[in-house]
DNA sequence: AATATAAATGCAAATCAGTCGCAATAAAAA
DNA sequence: TTTTTATTGCGACTGATTTGCATTTATATT
């Protein structure tokens, strides 16, 4: 696939290089959709924004690598499929309205008091809440 | 499939019947695998201690079913599959040790702090660890 | 105890997320 | 510009879970 004449972007690409990875149109293009949605993308998501530029193989490798890197988060949101999300600043997780579907970042973890209570190094956590959000609780309720 | 004669397990029966559920033998050997666990279970493994007696779709079939009753509680351990256990009486989550596989139950939530935090009425959460147990850093490092 | 009926089962086929092998391609290094 | 090596795109594949449907079984009813 031919770049066309993509002189724009250059801190993806040395973001990407910085990571040891090749800057490659289907990385770039993944990378755009998930700075451009509002919420967490999940691999069929991103497909469907992205299939003029790569394949779902494809998106799959980059997502995983991505988030080797800490480029991108893996979100598990008990949905059957993972979501990602560009790693912002600070940690947090999410939750999600079943009745609107809006996914809200929330700034609270517990993994610190886990390791002190458990005396586990922890590698990897997962917090994740479905339920109604205050709006969908007045309107519908 | 013929159930043995069995007398026993009136218990099971019993609140299989007030869930409005028919206490089958395939139902009735899920729940005892449960029982007899010391860990959570995933399908795979209670169809290979109960296979004799179901098949794959009614476990799933029966877990579903289970869980709504509250009878089971599902567990998302980010392995690629579910895993269940009996809910206890006490609400609780769980760790994963990476390396011997162990999983343990941590009396710790935020279910309430993350309702009052974000005004959702939460229908459903999951909070996991994967890490290395103290047991295991000792050994391995 | 025999019958009716609605729920649950077993089986095979389907679905769906995610992975893999491999030849072709493109980014980065030389 | 050429070489090197990572990455891609494709299709086939896996593993978990679901579904349709004819048959069986638990339970309520007589
Ligand atoms: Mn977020
Ligand atoms: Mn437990
Ligand atoms: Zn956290
Ligand atoms: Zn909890």
């Amino acid at each position: 696939m031919q770049i066309s004449r993509n002189k724009k972007l250059p801190g993806i690409n040395i973001k990407l290089n910085e990571c040891g990875l090749k800057a490659t149109l289907p990385r770039i293009k993944v990378v755009e959709a998930l700075q451009n949605s509002k919420k967490p993308l999940s691999a069929a998501e991103i497909y469907k924004l992205t299939k003029k530029y790569t394949d779902r193989a494809s998106i799959y490798r980059s997502l995983r690598v991505f988030t080797e890197c800490g480029i991108t988060d893996e979100i598990n949101l008990n949905e059957g499929f993972l979501r990602y999300e560009i790693s912002g600043k600070k940690h947090h997780h999410h939750i999600k309205c079943d009745n609107c579907g809006a996914i809200k970042c929330i700034d609270i973890c517990i993994k610190l008091d886990v390791e002190k209570l458990t005396g586990y190094r922890i590698n990897k956590h997962s917090i994740e809440f479905n339920g109604v959000c205050p709006n969908c609780l007045k309107n519908y309720s």
